[in-house]
DNA sequence: GTGCTTGCAAATCGTTTGCAATAGC
DNA sequence: GCTATTGCAAACGATTTGCAAGCAC
């Protein structure tokens, strides 16, 4: 368990204040936040950050591979800072998005593909969503 | 094997002109095309096309499960008329999306979630832009 | 003629870009 | 001072919306 600080700088991303936080609130908020949502919920603490900043900032991440960028909702590019290997489940009634363990797949053995990400999505109805009718 | 005629017929879809062509263009080019894509491609055979009707088409389509949207590509929504499972590939060198037999995947089991569909996506470099350098 | 289908043009909105201001070494 | 980081404002582009025109039964 490494600080978000020793993390950013092992992986060559130069700690500012601003991407500190933006990891630190991936890192404290597991749902897959949008830009938007990442950028109204620092805005209270950093009043100077601005959505620019949280998109360049999301791609270095990306570039660098502490983050990943998840396409399971049309609407919103979504960001997770957890990069191991897991599922994703979308509600797309309140549209949240949960983690599930990733099932056992096996990687398609297909003429010479090169395979770097696998992503699982599966979409529906959440238990709150459910017992709420 | 029913004709594309029947098939919407079949789903409670009106079959008209437009609807029609939008369908066999589908279920004849399995390359998972973006709406602008199917417009493009049908605009010689039907000047009268507009890209509302593709994105109206694609909404009814959707819902009546004739069609499903692939969220693999971030840019844009891609359409399949395939809509028995199957995995799909996406190569971020020429983003080309191709199909893949569905892996075994065991739905989660998770506290009262209600799955309707599940992608896999595969993301890496395909075959030809690997050859090709 | 009533209701569904279509299409234009405008609006919307997430994201990107250009460039100037700023901060850190 | 030089370079990287940040932020504003404008641009961009895919999709949606409002509404009027057209078509089918």
């Amino acid at each position: 368990m490494v600080s978000a600080q020793q993390y950013l700088i092992e992986h060559g991303i130069k700690p500012s204040v601003h991407r500190l936080a933006i990891m630190q609130y991936l890192l404290n908020n597991r749902t897959h936040p949008t830009a938007d949502e990442v950028y109204l919920n620092l805005l209270p603490d950093i009043p100077t950050l601005s959505k620019t900043t949280v998109y360049n900032t999301m791609k270095l991440f990306i570039e660098q591979r502490v983050a990943l960028q998840i396409d399971i909702d049309d609407r919103n590019a979504r960001f997770d800072g957890v990069v191991e290997a897991h599922a994703h489940f979308y509600c797309r009634v309140c549209g949240c998005v949960k983690d599930l363990p990733l099932p056992q797949i096996q990687e398609p053995e297909m003429s010479g593909l090169t395979v770097d990400e696998t992503h699982v999505n599966f979409k529906g109805t959440c238990a709150d969503c459910k017992s709420r009718g």
